[in-house]
DNA sequence: CTGGATCGATACTGTTTTGTATCGTTTCGA
DNA sequence: TCGAAACGATACAAAACAGTATCGATCCAG
C-alpha cells in the first residue's frame, strides 16, 4: 500500500505542471526531474499517466468546490448576494499569478474524446458546479433557476477563458455586474428588469 | 516556391485534426496518412509543426471573423439587433456537429507561454473579436461600450466552454437572452435597466 | 529497535516524436 | 510539348515518450 502523503504531494506539483505546460507537454520524466519524486513511486500510485490526470483533476474538483462553497457561505446569508458572490471567489483565482486557464476546459480539449475517462472528469466537475449555482438561484427564488444558473455558468466561463487570453484587469468586476442586472431582472417580475 | 493550394488545403485538414485530438496529440505522421499530403511537402511549406499551426490559426482567424461580420450585416441594419445577431452565427458554429470547443482557447491552453508564436496568435483573435464587439456597440450607441463589449465576448467564450463540455442544447438561447437584457440596460439611462 | 513495506536511483525496452535526406513521379506554365 | 519546380514515397536520425525491472536506502508501525 503506497503512502497517501506521497501521492498528494504528487498530484498538487503535477497539476502544477499541467497548468503551466499542458497535460501532453507534460513528460512523467520532466514530472519526475522537477517534484524529485521517482517514476517507481508515481507507477505504484497511479499505474499510469491518464490516471494521474484523472486524479489529479478529481482532487482540484474537489478542493475547488469546497472552497467555493465556504467562501459563499461565509460572505453573505442572503441568497441573492451569495450567487454574486461567487464572483468573488473567481477573483482570487484569476488574480492568482499562478493562473492558467481552466485545467478542466484545457483537459477536455486536449482529450475530447468523450469516453475518455479524464474528458468525463472534466465534464462532472462542470455539471456539479453548475448544479451548485442552481442550488443557490432556487434559494433566492428567482423565477427560471435553471436559466439563471446557466447564465451565472457562462458569465464565470465566459471570465476565466478572457482572463486566460486576454489578462484578469478588470474582467471580474464586469462579469458580476453582467450578473447582478440578470439577478435583478428574475428577481422582479419575469417581464420587468427593475435595478436597486 | 510551394504551391499555394497545397497550401490552403494542408491547413483546412490539418485544423480538423487539431480541433478533434488536440495540436500536441496530432503528429505529423498522423497529419500525413489523413491528408494523402507527403511529410516533405508539409516542410516546404512551413518549416516546423509549430509555424503550421500558427498559419492554421491565422486562417480561421480570418474566415470566422468574415464570416461573423458578414452574418451581421446582412442579419439587421439596426445596431442594437446587430450585436444580437452575433449569437446568430455563434449557433451555427456550435451546433454543427464538427465543433469541439474553440481552438484559439486550446491553443492558448497547449501552447502557454505567451511568448510563444502560437499563444500570441490566439490572443490576436480574441483581441480583434472584442475589438469588433466594440465597434457594434459604438455603433448602437450605448452607454459604455467597452464594458458591454466585454460583457457580450464573455457570454460568447462562456457559450463555448459550455457547449464544449457540456453540450450545446438551449446555450446560445441562454446567452442571447442574457445579452438582451445587458443591452436594453444600457440603452437607457444607465442607472435603470428598463425592459422591452 | 527491528523488519516489512515504501521510496529513490538507475538502467533499460520499445514506441513515437519532429525533422532531414534522397530520389522517382507529376504537375503546369512558357 | 518540354523543362523546371513541386510533389509523393521511403528511409533515416536523434530525441522524447510511457512504462518496466532491479536493487539499495529509508521510513514507520509494532
Amino acid at each position: 500500500m503506497p503512502r497517501p502523503a506521497k501521492r498528494d504531494e504528487l498530484i498538487d506539483l503535477a497539476m502544477q505542471l499541467f497548468n503551466r505546460h499542458g497535460y501532453r507537454a507534460t513528460g512523467v520524466d520532466r514530472i519526475m526531474e522537477e517534484t524529485g519524486i521517482a517514476k517507481t513511486t508515481l507507477y505504484r500510485h497511479f499505474g499510469s499517466k491518464e490516471e494521474l490526470i484523472v486524479a489529479a483533476l478529481a482532487k482540484v474538483d474537489e478542493d475547488a468546490r469546497d472552497e467555493l462553497r465556504t467562501f459563499v457561505e461565509q460572505a453573505s446569508s442572503d441568497p441573492r448576494e451569495r450567487l454574486l458572490a461567487t464572483f468573488g471567489q473567481l477573483a482570487l483565482w484569476l488574480e492568482d499569478c499562478e493562473f492558467n486557464g481552466c485545467p478542466f476546459i484545457a483537459a477536455a480539449a486536449e482529450y475530447g474524446d468523450r469516453t475518455d475517462p479524464v474528458f468525463q472528469q472534466a465534464r462532472l466537475h462542470k455539471r456539479l458546479t453548475l448544479a451548485y449555482f442552481e442550488e443557490l438561484a432556487r434559494a433566492a427564488k428567482l423565477a427560471d433557476p435553471k436559466t439563471i444558473a446557466k447564465q451565472i455558468m457562462m458569465l464565470h466561463e465566459g471570465a476565466i477563458a478572457y482572463a486566460q487570453v486576454l489578462g484578469c484587469q478588470g474582467v471580474v468586476d464586469t462579469a458580476r455586474h453582467a450578473a447582478q442586472r440578470l439577478i435583478d431582472a428574475a428577481t422582479a417580475s419575469p417581464t420587468d428588469g427593475r435595478t436597486r
